[in-house]
DNA sequence: GCTACATCCTATAGCCGCTAGAGGAGCAAG
DNA sequence: CTTGCTCCTCTAGCGGCTATAGGATGTAGC
C-alpha cells in the first residue's frame, strides 16, 4: 500500500500549526515543499509532521525563526556537535530569565500604581501621576 | 522674551523617544503636530515634552498605543473620574502576571534541557531531542 | 564667502511572525 | 445538483517602530 501523506488541514490539526501557517513556513524555506497531488494540494508525511511538531514547540520555547532553521540543520545532521544546539538555548535562557526580570520590576510598579489609586478623580490619580512622571517611579525600569 | 519651543533633535534628547518615533507618533496622532518655524521645522514646548515624557514611560510599562491614547485622553480631562485609568493599568497587570508565570515556566523547561544536554553529539543531545518531542516536556507550555 | 557637516524635512519600504481577505477550483454528502 | 467544506494563489495588514533615499536648511571653521 502506497500512502501519499495527509493533506495541510490534517497537518494543521495533528501539529497544531495553523493552515496558513504551515504555508507560511515553506514560503520562508522552514518547511520543505512537500509533493502535490494531481489536483495541486500538498501532500505531508509523517515525517513532515514531525518536522512541523518540532517547528510548533521551539516556538512555543520562544526561539526565532533563525534559531530554529539552525537547529532543524542540526538535527538532520545527528554526527554533528550539539554545542550549537545548546548555546542557542542557553542565549534563549539568557533572554528569558532577563524578560522575566524585567517584567517582575514592572509587575512591583504597576501594583504600586494600582494600590495607591484612591478611585478618585484624575486630578489626583497615582495611576496617570506616576505615568506622567518617571521620576515617581521606584523601579527604574 | 517669546520662546518657539526646542526642535525634535533636542526633544528627542530631552524625552528619550527618538526622532522618527516623535513623528512616528505625530503621524499616528499620538501626540499633537506642533507648530513649525517658517523653515517648516517642529518647535516643541515644555507641555509637548511632558505629553512625550508620559509616552515613553507608559511604553515602558507595556502599555499599547491604544491604551496610551485613553490614558491621555483621561489626563487632560482632570475632573474624570479615574477608573478608566484604574481599568487600563489592573488589565496591564493581569497580562505581566501572566507572561511572569509562563516565562517561569519556560525557564525551567529550558534549565532542564541544558542541565541534561551532554556536549556530545546531536543524535543524543537533549535539547533537540526535547524541542522534537513535545511530550518529554515536563510544563505543558 | 566657502566648504563641510549636522540637522531637519518628506515619503516609502522593511522588520517579525504571522493573520486576514479576495477570488476561484475541487470534492464529498445529502 | 446544490450546499458547504477544503484547498489553491496572491496581496495586504497588524503593531511599533526602524531604515533608507533624496533633498532643504542651518551651523562652524577657515
Amino acid at each position: 500500500m502506497m500512502r501519499q501523506g495527509v493533506p495541510i488541514g490534517d497537518a494543521a490539526k495533528a501539529s497544531g500549526v495553523k493552515v496558513p501557517t504551515i504555508r507560511y513556513y515553506e514560503q520562508i524555506g522552514l518547511l520543505p515543499a512537500p509533493p502535490r497531488a494531481e489536483n495541486n494540494r500538498r501532500h505531508y508525511d509523517p515525517a513532515d509532521l514531525q518536522r512541523l511538531a518540532f517547528i510548533r514547540h521551539a516556538r512555543e520555547l520562544g526561539f526565532e525563526v533563525g534559531s530554529i532553521r539552525t537547529l532543524l540543520t542540526l538535527q538532520d545532521e545527528p554526527d554533528q556537535s550539539c554545542a550549537g544546539a545548546d548555546a542557542i538555548a542557553r542565549a534563549r535562557l539568557a533572554e528569558v530569565e532577563q524578560r522575566i526580570a524585567s517584567l517582575t520590576a514592572l509587575k512591583a510598579e504597576l501594583e504600586r500604581m494600582i494600590a495607591g489609586c484612591a478611585h478618585g478623580k484624575v486630578a489626583e490619580c497615582r495611576v496617570i501621576e506616576i505615568v506622567a512622571d518617571h521620576g515617581k517611579c521606584e523601579h527604574h525600569l
